[in-house]
DNA sequence: ATTAGCACTATCAGCTGATGAGTGCTAATA
DNA sequence: TATTAGCACTCATCAGCTGATAGTGCTAAT
């Protein structure tokens, strides 16, 4: 795992005929998944150039490392670092067809969908399959999340059902023990309590201010604040391991573009693992937009052979999670890039709507 | 599909020599995953035949349609119908080892698991790890729980989060719009209504009356009784289909095992659909013990290669939900048939224990 | 600077014959 | 009469060879 590779930059200024060609190779390659040759080059390239001048072209930038060859007979492949040329210098903002926009938008704001957990796994399931990727989601961390409404229901004289909803949209449920039996009233005045003190505020702040209070006025309160900081500590101890949805693993296995990647099962293993999901996609600590990690530049060795394009998504105020997708080095970049940023505003704007919904 | 096939029965009474010969064929096979030869099973036999004996043995067994070739040079292998004399004839209830006992025990009490839902799906990931085969659960119906309490809770003037918990740790979220803005005070005292109305009393028939409520007594109800009899119905308008969890796909794909499959794909798309996998497992209306279907006789194309066994879980009153793992047909029933059964009861009597700890 | 020509190389599909595991049949045997 | 040894036969697999193909690199001519 080499830590070391950041970012493959191309410091040397190519001209622009031997940018053609290598733009051309890189094209080819994408589409039809096969190296390219100089002959098939020349024609498709439609410079005048013949197959013996692309060869000494191809020749250069193998030199340069933008290509490489499987073996003596085959065509050329872009290396990693043609791929990341590629990206920076010719792929630009490019519009998504009208028709792609509308599905997506469709998708999103289809009924029934009241919480951000099915949102979120529905918008993954969706970027999967409009890829034909394996795509990533990772939910809000409830840390940041911004506190609307806790509730404490009664269950047994020992059971508490803590009901935690976010701004956001975020239901938690979490069954908590009590030693003492607490009528339901009790637990309303409880609820009503934090309610009102902790009102927009972050679970994360809370947690906190809980915490000093306990140490500070340990005898200021009444039995009733007692009661009231001592659930809020349990209610407010969530693990805080946001959820991460996987959608379209089965590409992996069944998509002829995966076909030459020499290790699907790695890559599986590493699904299996949410701390390691949860690294690929919030390690990030550039601000927003979409980030590209090609090849090596990625993190994981299992990783390598691929590129994962992912962007944020948030509400008005802050990032609140990630959403990317898994695919080969060769992926049609045009056209991938513009769709994980779209289905990433979209979800933002979507979860903001819901978010704003509240008084 | 051939709807007709429900059971491979064999008519035939077969001789006790001819008996161990199939026998040792099946065995053979399930541990070697190759066609099996008579000169190696005549070794392994001990019997004291040779193999043109077994040959001639062989050559009976195919002509009743329990053994068949790949090819005429190859060894036979065992056709379904064999496995389904297997399982009926040959494999005795088998004590689980006690290591396998304690580990299913231990996966299944984990701490922290306070709600249903993780427990099915640990479960079902457990089940899926221990056979290495896809296991396949379905979540208690909704319909036939029993209410253990329902709450409201006011979110904005528009909106109203339900929480419904059922008697088997069953927490449901939903949110209900509505077109008055309803204050909490008020919410509380409709639950406590409801609550107090409905106790212990199945979704199905709740629903029910709140139907005939509505029809029967419009003019006879207050205002209270009114809008918790419309709250009511809105919140018990729950999508009737239960969840299902699917874990181990994987071992479709990678695992020795499945090899000789034809069409693992086909299985996964039929692992897509929800509805499909609904009928896969709760089709039965077998009483209770576990169920296996070879080959053939399952109901869906896609499975006819494969086996599954399966098997409901319950708590002290009604069946929940079914359990149950897909494999290939040469599986170890010897041992998945008990571990299947096993799982299936821990997770009956840990749900009875929580169902069971409230008063 | 470009290109035509040519030698070189690796892959692939198709064919070959050898090998081996397995069967079915028949005749000998206990 | 049931069992078995022997033998001819079948088929899948594999290694080795083939020619065709598609690509390269180099060099000399333009």
């Amino acid at each position: 795992m080499s830590k070391t590779v950041q970012r493959l930059e191309t410091k040397e200024s190519i001209d622009e005929r031997t940018q053609r060609v290598l733009r051309g190779i890189i094209e080819g390659y994408i589409t039809s998944n096969e190296p390219v040759g100089s002959r098939s080059l020349s024609k498709t390239l439609e410079m005048g150039l013949s197959p013996a001048t692309i060869r000494n072209i191809m020749s250069d930038l193998s030199d340069m490392g933008f290509l490489m060859q499987l073996h003596t007979s085959a065509g050329r492949i872009p290396t990693d670092k043609a791929y990341r040329f590629y990206v920076d210098q010719v792929v630009v903002a490019n519009q998504l067809t009208r028709k792609l926009q509308k599905r997506i938008q469709e998708a999103t704001q289809e009924g029934g969908m009241n919480q951000v957990e099915d949102l979120l796994i529905s918008t993954t399931r969706l970027l999967a399959g409009l890829t034909q990727f394996v795509c990533l989601t990772s939910s809000p961390r409830v840390e940041t999340s911004i506190l609307r409404r806790i509730e404490f229901i009664r269950l047994s004289s020992q059971q508490i059902l803590v009901v935690l909803v976010t701004r956001n949209g975020q239901v938690r449920n979490k069954i908590i023990a009590t030693t003492e039996d607490l009528s339901q009233d009790f637990l309303n005045t409880v609820s009503s309590f934090l309610n009102e003190q902790f009102h927009n505020r972050s679970l994360h702040e809370i947690r906190q201010q809980i915490l000093e209070s306990m140490v500070e006025d340990k005898e200021r309160y009444d039995r009733l604040l007692a009661q009231a900081v001592r659930l809020g500590k349990k209610a407010f101890e969530l693990e805080d391991a946001p959820e991460v949805y996987i959608e379209g693993q089965h590409n992996l296995i069944f998509s002829e573009r995966f076909r030459n990647l020499n290790s699907a099962r790695g890559l599986m293993d590493t699904f299996e693992h949410k701390s390691m999901i949860m690294n690929l996609l919030d390690s990030t600590v550039e601000a927003d937009g979409i980030q590209i990690y090609i090849g090596i530049e990625n993190e994981f060795e299992s990783l390598q052979d691929c590129t994962m394009v992912k962007a944020q998504y948030s509400d008005q105020n802050n990032v609140l999670g990630t959403i990317g997708v898994i695919g080969p080095t060769n992926m049609d970049y045009q056209t991938v890039i513009p769709v994980v940023d779209f289905t990433a505003r979209i979800l933002s704007q979507t979860i903001t709507q819901q978010s704003s919904s509240c008084d």
